[in-house]
DNA sequence: TTGCCAGCAATTTTT
DNA sequence: TTGCTGGCAA
């Protein structure tokens, strides 16, 4: 069984025998940390004789969790199936759907989103009269909930005015939105957690069960987590006993934390030792994913910060190309100037060009796309997102929990049935005045309305869909739901109607196959959805993705790799952002974001800035970051504007003729360095694969893709 | 009830 | 610059 450890590095195999006691894992950027998790596990169960029913692995994403299990499955086969890997929230959601009751919640309550939580504070802030928008009580709100603390405690040392309305009144916004979750059966995604730390501590019975399902814990990205996943993760970790403490590894790395604004707090990984004493730490060091040059850059920046556990990345993969820098007169010529790299270069599929705010996408997107090259933008609007998709749900959501005002408010005259806004004015009223539901309001339309007849005829639908919501699955109650309500055919009129329509039909799909792969209720499926919003994107474009250059944020970048990364926008005021500059903790988590990017490079990385940008239409100078001052000269090659070559900076205008052959064109016959097995002689290259004959070594098949091959002259 | 236009604000966002 | 909201006219 040693193959469980053979592949693994001294400090990752130390790692992976750890048994009992609390233990964190420093893992850096490519450092092989899911690789250990996942033989951590396998060794708990084949060394340790631990039940698969006594392990649970908590991520923060359901991507992680997704590879994790698979990863998994491969290493320990069908006992994998009995472990409990999953991110907080769907852990949560799993146990309140088991024992909400003990903590008020209703059978079939449903998980609002980001959307119907503003939905939802608006029309609260609309009662009170206040013209406020939602962006800052949406802010107060999350800050509440996510640091854990009680509404009186936030307003003791909260600004004296919040979104321009008096504290006292905000928290009044604060109240009336938990009183109006609870009165419709529904909770946010906050509360998933803080009803089951809730519910641990007030039955002990429930948490000794849970326990015996989680007596080793793994907490993944420990760096990210926020004062709630803290408290939960401790209250599932138990006390210690009989001197050994608790069976809990967290893994992380605190340069990588970037999630602060979300309240996320660093100082749970940099005090983890002081908070489970005992602690063993183990820190992986060794990095698989980037070249020397990469790392070394990656290092020279992270060093700068105080908020750390020192810690220094070896590269494996010694040497490398240098890392490029570019800088630009203007935004647009950076983005042409990456565009044009990108032609040259080729295999689209390897490239990432990752940016601070979204707003830097539209420039790059127009420029790749003028040069032919396909693009595949993330985290845009997520298909869960999309209206009608939205709508559709809402008709789910309404027939499992017909208390849920603000999704039934949303399909109240979706598609347009003759019920309109003065309409839905009195039926709300009516129902904040009575404090009756809105469905119960809307059964009684005939004693309210002069023309009652579009209600009555909505609630009869309602009705028969609230039956087919326990007689059929997910994707026949929305056929159902598309029939009854002329949905299709009210889509069609639509300027964007087509469109709309296919992703309608791809929910459909999701649908079957999500009942093919996980069968369930409706109940269940919209669970999952409420889970999942952001993940899945159906690319349905011009260009598979493994075919397009992916644009990102440095956000949406954490925990991915790509052969070649651009990072543009490395500006003053852009990274760090400009709101980020007053405070310590703020800057050096951009430093951290800037960290994130450079190690998301496998081989080659350009940096770039502009001199000048449009910022909403006005034209602004701008420095270069700050950050680029804090790496060494040496290590960085500035380019011209026409690619590799050791032009001065200034004579960007002056056109460059000598292009250099892309990564991929290689022929028999030519000299080529590879990381690890040194110069050979390529005998051979096909499609992606390259054969090359190494002295001593004989002839190796590589992938062109990972093999990280270079030419020599 | 719907549709259009002026006015305004504008990081990042795993769940 | 864009994209959303609220107010008002048809």
């Amino acid at each position: 069984m040693d193959d469980l450890l053979s592949s693994l590095n001294p400090a990752q195999q130390e790692a992976v025998q750890h048994y009992e006691g609390p233990a964190l894992v420093v893992a850096g950027a490519g450092s092989g940390k899911t690789r250990t998790v996942v033989h951590r596990i396998a060794y708990l169960l084949r060394e340790r004789r631990v039940y698969p029913g006594e392990v649970l692995a908590v991520t923060f994403t359901n991507k992680a969790a997704g590879e994790m299990k698979e990863r998994l499955a491969r290493m320990v086969g069908g006992s994998a199936s009995d472990l409990w890997v999953s991110t907080f929230h769907s852990a949560a959601l799993r146990i309140l759907r088991v024992y909400g009751e003990y903590v008020g919640l209703k059978s079939g309550f449903v998980v609002y989103d980001d959307d119907d939580q503003t939905t939802l504070l608006k029309e609260i802030l609309k009662e009170l009269g206040l013209e406020a928008k939602p962006g800052p009580f949406r802010a107060m709100l999350d800050r509440i909930k996510n640091q854990g603390r009680g509404l009186s405690e936030f307003l003791r040392e909260a600004p004296e005015f919040i979104g321009g309305v008096p504290k006292e009144l905000a928290g009044e916004v604060y109240r009336k939105y938990q009183a109006g979750m609870r009165a419709q059966g529904a909770v946010d995604f906050n509360d998933l957690l803080l009803l089951s730390i809730q519910l641990f501590e007030e039955q002990p019975g429930v948490l000794a069960k849970i326990r015996q399902r989680a007596r080793f814990i793994h907490v993944d990205e420990y760096q990210d987590t926020n004062p709630v996943q803290y408290r939960l993760t401790r209250l599932l970790a138990g006390l210690a006993e009989g001197g050994t403490g608790p069976n809990l590894m967290v893994v992380g790395d605190p340069d990588q934390s970037i999630y602060g604004f979300r309240n996320a707090d660093i100082h749970n990984i940099l005090d983890f030792t002081k908070d489970y004493p005992g602690a063993k730490v183990f820190r992986l060091e060794e990095n698989y994913r980037s070249t020397e040059s990469i790392l070394q850059v990656a290092n020279a920046v992270i060093e700068k910060n105080a908020l750390r556990l020192e810690k220094t990345l070896r590269s494996v993969k010694a040497g490398g190309e240098p890392v490029r820098l570019y800088r630009a007169p203007n935004a647009r010529e950076e983005a042409a100037f990456v565009a044009r790299e990108i032609v040259k270069l080729g295999q689209y599929g390897q490239i990432a060009v990752l940016y601070r705010t979204n707003a830097q996408s539209r420039l790059l997107e127009e420029h790749l796309r003028r040069g032919g090259v396909p693009v595949r933008l993330v985290g845009a609007v997520g298909f869960f997102e999309r209206r009608e998709v939205k709508d559709l749900l809402a008709y789910g959501r309404v027939a499992v929990n017909p208390l849920d005002g603000i999704n039934l408010r949303r399909i109240l005259n979706t598609p347009a049935r003759g019920i309109g806004a003065s309409t839905v004015g009195k039926l709300v009223e009516q129902a904040q005045r009575t404090g009756q539901s809105l469905f119960e309001v809307l059964r009684q339309a005939e004693g309210l309305l002069s023309r009652p007849q579009p209600v009555q005829a909505f609630v009869e639908l309602l009705e028969e869909l609230l039956e087919a919501a326990f007689e059929t699955g997910p994707a026949e109650f929305f056929e159902r739901v598309l029939d009854a309500t002329g949905f299709r055919e009210a889509l069609k009129q639509e300027t964007d109607g087509e469109e709309r329509l296919q992703n309608i039909e791809e929910l459909l799909r999701a649908a079957r196959d999500w009942e093919e792969e996980e069968g369930g209720s409706l109940s269940d499926f919209l669970d999952s959805v409420a889970l999942t919003a952001k993940a899945e994107e159906p690319q349905k474009g011009e260009a598979p993705p493994e075919a397009s250059v992916t644009l990102m944020t440095l956000h949406n970048a954490k925990g991915l790799e790509f052969p070649t990364v651009f990072l543009v926008g490395l500006e003053e005021n852009l990274l760090p952002h400009r709101n980020s500059l007053s405070r310590l903790e703020d800057l050096e988590e951009e430093r951290r974001l800037f960290y994130v990017g450079i190690t998301r490079a496998q081989e080659k990385l350009y940096l770039s800035y502009a001199e000048e940008r449009e910022t909403y239409g006005k034209r602004e100078y701008s420095r270069p970051s700050r950050f680029l001052e804090e790496v060494p000269p040496e290590l960085l090659k500035e380019i011209g504007a026409f690619g590799d070559t050791a032009v001065p900076v200034m004579a960007y205008t002056r056109p460059e003729p000598k292009p250099k052959p892309s990564l991929g064109e290689f022929r028999g016959g030519e000299r080529v360095r590879h990381p690890r097995f040194g110069q050979g002689t390529v005998v051979a290259a096909l499609g992606g694969e390259v054969t090359v004959m190494f002295p001593g070594l004989g002839l190796k098949k590589l992938a062109l893709k990972f093999a990280g091959l270079e030419k020599i002259d």
